[in-house]
DNA sequence: TAGTGGTCTAGACCACCGA
DNA sequence: CGGTGGTCTAGACCACTAA
């Protein structure tokens, strides 16, 4: 019976490193970089370089971690990161393979800029307002501040790629520094909450849609009635506290929102 | 130095299982149920019922694997389960703590009706369509078939509380089997899906919005003009393979996109 | 029956935090 | 400094799959 050397639905071939001759490890045990990570990353690399293509099977746990010269279960942490990114699938008593579609990331708390920056428009800002004000009640409530607290509203207008995309309005508590008006027509504004040491770590946010008022239609260079999407989250840091309430509308005609979910 | 009773900041007092006195386990070694997915299930049950309110503090690891008499791995893996939720926050250093917010469930693949469902409306489905026809060039190429192949359309109007809420339109493979139309009217098409035994993996959704055609306004009783928020979803079972192309359309004025994230 | 992933143990050392 | 979570090891047994 010849080999089979490319038959998918069989048993992996040993498992090889590539930038490895001969099995060597791709592993700095002196780096600070957690080993499991460094595996992880490694594979993640050879995957998405295509160089294990989706259908393709890694190797056992077993023989890897003996490979790398690191303990099964450190193996299969890198493996499970792998997992839930949703890059391969554990099948018990086969083996784990690469996923045959690259769903490229899990849904992300990203902002708008980034997204822009990502796929490679030019985004801009013009800052309308950028205020500090005594939080009215609703803000007050959203962000579980007392009524009067001082709070920093926003107001900006979104461009990509000179056109006018989204107006953007949110309220922050007062207690957040460093949004001068120059950074925030320089950079996103998760990018400036996070850079003054905010991790933020959850959200709830709402989307709907309706069509455009006289205001936003001329803002957005639409006519009245055009349809809009609507986005409101509210985003909180790791310890509960609300971080920021975003109100914001988008044209529909030049914007969506595109995710990309993986179950776990 | 009186003792601090409630203070929240400080390290938890011991970690006692509520329904255990004296420190028994609830861990059945015998179940077939892992034994760290049994204290993850005590553990999140624990919170949401408000029994470990948000700021109080888990016990430490190594002193919760002493008292229900499981390795520390064991407990760690189970805690992990809450982090991934959302529910805790680890402090290195410091401790596990419940977090302020209850941000429910990170978001999940599930349909219209069972999002319905949950949040206590009636959902109803009427078919207008259940045809079985030859893939055209688009429907082919987006659910990886040849062009000619069998594919399954679906055309249906959902209700909420007798109010038509939206239009969904599928396309699936024709080897999928069991989506009678007395089926599809009485439950979901995603449950339909996974009932005989295809696991959703992953998935691929754009959100949109655009205003009523004639067409849409007659079925979703709106005037022509109204918005409309527009859901494109692709998804894909744990092979890769696409398993349903949805184009769905639905009344801004009635339904709306509600989603929450938690960072990893 | 042999090989796989799924679970679990009983240790170990480290980095970080607060007192 | 002691206590916490973060990482890692070297085993073990089990359930499931395929041949």
């Amino acid at each position: 019976m010849p080999a089979v050397l490319d038959d998918q639905r069989r048993t992996p071939p040993a498992w090889r490193p590539a930038a490895a001759p001969g099995g060597v490890i791709p592993v700095d045990r002196a780096s600070p970089v957690p080993l499991y990570f460094q595996v992880a990353q490694y594979l993640e690399e050879a995957i998405e370089s295509g160089l294990m293509p989706p259908g393709s099977w890694l190797g056992n746990e077993g023989q890897m971690a003996a490979e790398l010269r690191l303990s099964r279960p450190t193996v299969r942490r890198a493996v499970q990161y792998l997992v839930d990114r949703g890059l391969v699938v554990r099948q018990r008593g086969i083996g784990t393979k690469v996923v045959q579609t690259q769903v490229k990331r899990p849904i992300e708390l990203s902002s708008l800029y980034d997204d822009l920056n990502r796929t490679g428009r030019r985004p801009a800002t013009t800052v309308l307002a950028n205020t500090v004000e005594p939080a009215a009640a609703q803000v007050a409530h959203v962000l579980n501040l007392p009524v009067g607290a001082p709070v920093i509203a926003l107001d900006r207008l979104r461009y990509a790629g000179g056109e006018p995309i989204a107006r953007l309005r949110n309220y922050l508590p007062g207690t957040v520094a460093g949004l001068t008006t120059q950074a925030l027509e320089e950079t996103g504004l998760y990018l400036l909450i996070r850079s003054v040491g905010i991790r933020l770590h959850a959200a709830v946010q709402t989307i709907g849609a309706r069509t455009a008022d006289a205001d936003e239609a001329q803002l957005l260079h639409e006519s009245v009635g055009a349809p809009l999407l609507t986005m409101q989250r509210i985003t909180y840091d790791e310890h509960g506290n609300a971080v920021e309430w975003g109100r914001h509308v988008y044209r529909a005609s030049r914007y969506c929102f595109e995710q990309n979910l993986v179950t776990h």
